[in-house]
DNA sequence: AAATGAGTTGACTGGTCAGTCAACTCGAGT
DNA sequence: ACTCGAGTTGACTGACCAGTCAACTCATTT
């Protein structure tokens, strides 16, 4: 067998580190070559179309993460200190990359998703996707915690969903304000939704 | 005085449609002269960018809405029932606008506001500035609630940005799935996260 | 009815876009 | 050393893009 590359990852890396930054609508293949160092006939020998490409970079951005999120929602830890590390790690993370590119940037999986949504069903299908497995580890968390009787939430699927969606929405108002403070308050609100019987239940 | 146009309407209408529906980065010149049935140089006389005119767009559906919001909101409504008519109608607003173009919209402010924030600092600013309006809505509600003893919430503005986040991390999600029903939800959690104090305080 | 000027037209420029293709490169297996 | 084929190259097409401009239209004012 021949020679093999990297340039598969070194594209969809490029995709998402500029979809991410800018949009996907103003990312162009031309910029995505450029920066992964490709020409546009390797751009297509890898990936028939944008679209697709951009699938590719959001199942890579997960895979990269799993690891992590796996850690963060270990079973191991005390269920709702598993959101107080999560909102913590995206919190540093999000302004580790502020200083780099001068953004709060939110979440990419959010906003690639709700560009792309109206327009191409095989990304909004895999923004879909990850949603779901993202979810999961909010959902046991909550079931865990409502087991133990820190929260009262019979249906923790629903409940998983809220929060979910309400966390999504605090990063991208900080990515709009480009303020990463916004972030800080987020984990009271965290705790008013899913209904923490006693006010001081988690120590940060 | 020579003729009088509605030219600038009809763009910023179709502007804003197109970027609704669609989004800003894959919404052309071209595309909006089309449908405002306008010629490019009609385009640029009225407007010397795309980012103008989008700026323009945002005010002009502000202004659109605001009597319906001053209504929504009037001092004269129970507070926490200003929240469920203002769910309620943007539920049944998005709903109607599924029926025309197959999609669930969800807020057209929040998603040319993700979309463009960090390359495009004059529509950014124009969205901040809608935003904080549309707070203050909300603001005002909370600070009434607390003042009947409804909530316990000392700090409205804080309050009220983080259930504006949430409520539009939610219609970012509908957006996405394509499923208005997830706005049914959003009640619920609205009232967790303002902390009612009695479950059934409001009717539907 | 002539002058005024807000609004309109369509052709134009030059750049960027997604996507194609036939020829080429070069490391691994024989 | 040679051959196989995964991977690479760069020139190419045609469509679309934002933005320009000088000439034109025509309701209103005088």
């Amino acid at each position: 067998m021949p020679r093999v590359s990297d340039m598969k990852k070194r594209l969809t890396d490029a995709a998402l580190d500029l979809m991410w930054e800018n949009s996907y609508g103003t990312t162009s293949v031309d910029a995505i070559c450029e920066r992964a160092g490709a020409k546009k006939g390797s751009f297509y020998y890898f990936f028939k179309s944008k679209s697709e490409l951009t699938a590719a970079a959001l199942e890579a951005e997960w895979n990269k993460n799993k690891a992590n999120m796996d850690a963060l929602f270990s079973p191991t830890v005390p269920p709702l200190e598993r959101f107080d590390h999560y909102f913590d790690y995206v919190h540093d993370r999000l302004a580790e990359l502020q200083k780099a590119c001068g953004s709060i940037l939110g979440c990419p999986i959010l906003s690639i998703g709700s560009e792309v949504s109206t327009q191409d069903q095989g990304v909004r299908a895999t923004v879909d996707r990850i949603w779901d497995r993202k979810i999961k580890y909010f959902e046991s968390a909550i079931r865990d915690a409502h087991a133990q009787g820190l929260i009262e939430a019979p249906d923790p699927e629903a409940k998983a969903r809220a929060l979910f969606a309400c966390y999504h929405g605090t990063l991208a108002q900080a990515r709009i304000q480009n303020d990463v403070e916004l972030l800080r308050d987020f984990k009271q609100v965290a705790m008013d939704v899913l209904g923490v019987k006693h006010a001081q239940a988690v120590s940060s």
